[in-house]
DNA sequence: GATGAATGAGGTTTCATTCAT
DNA sequence: CATGAATGAAACCTCATTCAT
């Protein structure tokens, strides 16, 4: 099942950067065109208004990494070893997406309605994922959590800064990365034996896949 | 040591709650200057240009934090309850006042320079009291943490959060909410043993005086 | 008939190096009120609207120019003295006003109605006294002029030109520097007959009683 | 070497008529769009700022005006004659183009650098023309001048004048106006022989020539 | 006298968007 | 496909001016 995603991948690619770097209300269309090589009455052809653009950046994003973690899900029981899985697909997502990511995680104000509804929906059925592997760590006296909610919030946003500051270009490995994640999420959630590093390749494979990414 | 700010409150308490709602390019000033009770031409008695404005809140919120920091550091030799206070501070600060702490967090790319440069070197010095904490914790064999520039961020973002969420109305008090991030963090830092309770409360109260709010 | 002008001094002077400066529309009123040192509230007390200030400086710089011309013309019967005495007095007084003089000779356009065509009358009778020296010199054969008019539209922005460059502080002292101009207009007119200096020393003196200078 | 200047012609025949008229801070961009048959919005896509207008207005004019000086200097030996094509080229040009000439003559103080000293720079060339053929004839012994800078600035503004006066349609014949400046302008320097008027057409051809005007 | 506070109108410039070519 | 030309609305900011204190 390919995601293309409809609109062309030029303008997508610069939109996607800008609304990353400047955001959304500090993005101009000129300057949009500019990225993207193309008057900015070019960029017509290509999207309807500059907030159909946002949203439809939005509604990709989300869906792969929705159903990367509705795979993951779906085959792994345990929940120590998924929980650890959402963590490195998380990470990896946002270290490899940081553009789309950060565009994700700051832009939904910027949407009217029903766009922002939609995008709402999918961001909450993506954590609910995550909601269920801690529930299930908890009924399964695995994990230690306080507050569900609390606990979900925080690895979350704990994940997410990684799209703010990682460079693939840097000394640490991508693998490193999610190992790391992994393990401060586990121990957090009272864990102290460790994560097989194994599963979470399983993570990576499926962000590059779902993304289009070489290997 | 007041620390009033300069700008005239109704106009920064305005400026706040929109830059954090809607983000500072999100914002206009007619908008601003409604939510202030001014006409438009009236703002500009009370403040610079309206990137004046924000620069003011930032510079004001990153030293109140980075005082409160200095002063938890000065006061707490113990890396465990160091750290644990500097997350309470932290959390805190985050879920009191959640609109400074998401400017500061979010819109530093709206600065220009130089007003940009003094804010990053404000939130490094901030940061510096935390990869302090960290490092000390790790050479007394207390913390296993990794990269520990990576866990500093992962903290950090993790406890930055809380403003996105929180809401002092829940049902969730604050020293609960402290107390549940403070365990997730140690534990995270695989520490095993508790931290004590108690210890937090002090971070309470130092938000509570430098941000001059009531007990 | 000492003339005082209406205006207090400071506000006065700092209008008229402003306006001359930057021109009227060019100069805010806050930028006034700093160089008078006065709140921008503070000028109201001093003036009517901004445009009153100025139609009280132009209406004061041309009283003193006609007065001192009227007095020129009544007390030398010599055309060609007559008109030296005018040039002279031109020339002083762009020279040691220039800020005056600057704003009557540009801004006249600034004025609205009445205050313009009052202007503009005051101006016409200043220039008459030229007209009138131009063809009673050249009724009486002394000066070969062509089309008087253009002689005279072009002998006075000659002289005129002096605000725009000349400073009491450099080389050239005010004696010579009327007297140059002296020497440049009669020749002009044909003249070849050198004119009286001891003469022009009187518009000298009064220029500098007409406008309350030392010596 | 065609000299187009860049801006659409609509929008700069508007500029300049209305810099010369109101001053360039007297011309609002509406009144100019206005003027321009033109949505204060489209105005940008023929020009940049309203400063930038001002520049390429100063910038094409002084430019012509040099060409034609140059010309001038390069083909007229005699100081006399040369003198006298100058005082025609200026005299022309300021009757031609009152607004251009105008607007240079009194705009200089709204540019704001870089652009003030790059126009400065092509004025003060221009009048090293002037200053080279005064003291020409004075070293040839055929002008009498004084200091001879005060006699370029005295004769270089007698003839700015004309911008303000001065009507094609009027009574005075262009060719009349130049040689009755002309003449004015010798006879100011001591020159008592004639000018010939021969010379002067040449003036006036190279004004239609590098402004593109009718014969 | 003097001024801080206030404002309606207007300043220049940019915005996202449309459309004829 | 692509774009130059065009625009109404709105951006941020400054204007000259008033008035209560």
């Amino acid at each position: 099942m390919a995601l293309t995603g409809g609109t062309e991948p030029r303008v997508r690619r610069a939109a996607v950067n800008l609304f990353a770097d400047k955001g959304f209300h500090g993005t101009g269309i000129r300057e949009l065109a500019q990225a993207a090589n193309l008057s900015s009455a070019s960029l017509y052809h290509y999207m309807g208004t500059k907030e159909d653009l946002l949203a439809g950046i939005m509604r990709d994003a989300l869906t792969r990494l929705l159903d990367a973690a509705g795979e993951i899900a779906g085959s792994t029981a345990d929940p120590r070893a998924r929980l650890a899985k959402l963590v490195a697909l998380h990470v990896c997502t946002h270290a490899l997406r940081p553009a789309e990511t950060q565009v994700v995680d700051n832009e939904v104000r910027s949407l009217s309605e029903p766009a922002r509804h939609e995008v709402v929906r999918l961001r909450d059925a993506y954590e609910e994922q995550w909601a269920l592997a801690i529930s299930d760590g908890m009924a399964a006296g695995r994990f230690v959590a306080g507050d569900p909610g609390v606990t979900r919030r925080a690895l979350l946003e704990m994940c997410s800064g990684v799209a703010r500051w990682y460079s693939p270009h840097g000394a640490l490995s991508l693998d490193d990365l999610a190992a790391q994640y992994a393990a401060l999420a586990l121990r957090a959630l009272g864990c102290v034996d460790r994560a097989s590093g194994a599963d979470l390749a399983t993570a990576g494979e499926i962000v590059a896949r779902v993304w289009g990414l070489p290997s």
